[in-house]
DNA sequence: GCAATAGTACTACCTTGGTAGTTTTTGTCA
DNA sequence: TGACAAAAACTACCAAGGTAGTACTATTGC
């Protein structure tokens, strides 16, 4: 029913750790962002409520813990965030949004080959 | 002071007016969006003081009404905006987001060659 | 058995983007 | 000169993301 789903820059970040620990407690989610971020541990157990009940997350209880769990994939939310702004800023155009990568410099000089890499990669690909 | 901006969809939309026309009156505005998003012209007027509070448009009185201008350019907010989500995303590597785009099949095959030309003309201008 | 604690629930508040109605002002034209 | 229309001003409201304090509850260590 509902479009994949974008998510804000805690949302994500959230995200990022459910998707490489597999399942975490609050606390646990908590302690890996606390470094970069320092928040309340409410603020990670509000924010996890809020993302079960749009639904890209899930969970478990365990005793008195809550274990989440990702419901949606990383190449899933990335390939709908991704679209969205390509939509937006490029009119849906991808080679566009390269293109721009190119010219703003946002891509150094020397990954220009490594792009050249994956790119003949995906050719044969194609052509297998 | 402030880092240049990312917009709302509404707010690039009436951006995207204001970078091909030049200058627009909210009128102006309203018509050019009328077609795809059937907005009432308070709702345009609204957003473009949100706009200016913000700076990144800014107007001149012509008796009676506003005149509004950007105040930055597409490629500055393409910019910063892209940039955001390739931090966001792929922990600032743009290479990272290319190589996503490339794997999703966001690019059809047949602009594959296209990328290899616009590579290779970066390259030659480095080596110049 | 009970108190300290860990963990969730509940509530609240702020900001930004988006949407629009109502009111006031002010040119303009008859 | 006065009515009308167009424009801006003001106000309001909603949703989502973000942040966190306080209240409740269940566990567990003593």
């Amino acid at each position: 029913m509902r479009k994949p789903n974008r998510l804000g820059d805690l949302q994500y970040a959230i995200m990022r750790i459910l998707w490489t620990q597999g399942e975490c407690t609050v606390a646990q989610v908590h302690k890996a962002l606390e470094e970069d971020r320092g928040l309340a541990p409410t603020t990670i157990a509000t924010m996890l409520q809020k993302m079960e009940k749009k639904g890209v997350v899930s969970y478990r209880r365990e005793g008195r813990r809550f274990i989440y769990r990702p419901t949606v994939s990383e190449p899933e939310i990335r390939t709908s965030m991704v679209q969205e702004l390509t939509r937006r800023l490029f009119d849906g155009d991808a080679t566009a949004l390269v293109s721009h990568l190119l010219a703003e410099h946002e891509i150094e000089t020397g990954e220009l080959e490594q792009l050249q890499r994956l790119i003949a990669q995906r050719q044969e690909k194609e052509n297998r």
